[in-house]
DNA sequence: CGTATTTGACCAGCGC
DNA sequence: GCGCTGGTCAAATACG
């Protein structure tokens, strides 16, 4: 966790107001960690009976691939897969919260931005392949998720092609690569040791079509009735994240690859309570209905 | 019958 | 080189 903008959200309970003047919550709790440079992240959300939250989480695979990696990776940390941590370079950033999940620490999901480059920098071209090149893999962001089944619905269409063991881990991970022609999109799927209500996905690679489920006509109607929209979750966001955004792309970019995407399309508002747990007794932030109420003041300010 | 899933085999990358 | 592991393939199977 060093180096990392480590936001601990606690508590958060929100309601969204539909269009149909139906009432949702969708009370959760969650950590979210933040890479500096957006070179990873990693987000661990515990949506508490939200089994389909769909589009706006997984609008992350829509969100351009960020981030170039910074000029060096002192640090790099190799992983049991061959995927890599991008640590910062610069470890500055104060963690306002230690408290992280215990599948965080224990389990850590390993994402690499441009890992081709970084597997240039770490493995040295050791062994290079017949082919003369190596296997290209696309950005790839990993969250985790309570819930209890294994394969959420993420509004796209997916076909598992493959199952293995993991070692040290009673899970099997499964693979699953988008059904649509032309969509190399690929996600894996696997339960957490640590904490088998966790589950860990993976993406690699952004879709290049737009969701199934944003398609369907019915899909805010759907929401509504099983009492949670995503979309009406996203699109708040969009508005508290506008003034943030010119100054902190590269957080933003974290934070919509956590699912908080801004690709909303209804016209819901978005009423909440939150707080920050920033250290143990720590005092409410005072909502102004912006991203600061999300966001530590601290990272608010920094370059 | 078409589509999705299962599962063993195969291959590549890596450490020793 | 060998063994281990992750990732993928593809034939077999299941399902609607």
């Amino acid at each position: 966790m060093e180096g990392k903008e480590e936001v601990k959200i606690d508590n958060i309970v929100g309601s969204s107001t539909f269009p149909d003047n139906t009432q949702s919550s969708y009370p959760f709790q969650g950590v979210f960690d933040f890479c500096e440079g957006d070179k990873s992240s990693l987000g661990f959300m515990e949506l508490l009976g939200m089994q389909d939250f769909s589009a706006s989480v997984f609008d992350m695979l829509q969100v351009p691939s960020v981030v170039q990696p910074a000029a060096s990776n002192p640090v790099a940390t190799k992983m049991e897969s061959p995927e890599v941590l991008n640590q910062p370079a610069t470890p500055n950033s104060s963690s306002i919260s230690s408290a992280s999940s215990d599948a965080l620490n224990d389990e850590p999901v390993k994402v690499a931005d441009n890992e081709e480059e970084e597997q240039q920098k770490t493995r040295k071209e050791l062994k290079p392949k017949k082919t003369n090149q190596k296997r290209q893999r696309e950005p790839r962001f990993a969250f985790m998720t309570k819930s209890e089944v294994d394969h959420l619905e993420d509004g796209y269409r997916w076909r598992k092609y493959g199952q293995k063991a993991v070692k040290n881990s009673p899970f099997p991970r499964s693979y699953y690569r988008c059904t649509s022609a032309s969509c190399n999109v690929k996600k894996r799927v696997e339960r957490s040791f640590s904490d088998p209500s966790i589950v860990v996905t993976t993406y690699e690679g952004q879709h290049t079509h737009p969701s199934a489920v944003m398609a369907r006509p019915s899909f805010t109607g759907a929401a509504s009735e099983s009492g949670f929209s995503t979309s009406a979750f996203a699109m708040p966001m969009q508005r508290r994240l506008s003034h943030f955004q010119q100054q902190q792309q590269p957080f933003l970019n974290s934070f919509t690859a956590l699912g908080f995407g801004y690709k909303g399309n209804t016209n819901a508002t978005f009423l909440h309570e939150r707080r920050f747990c920033t250290s143990p007794g720590s005092d409410l932030l005072e909502d102004h209905g912006l991203l600061q109420d999300i966001v530590p003041s601290h990272m608010l300010n920094e370059e």
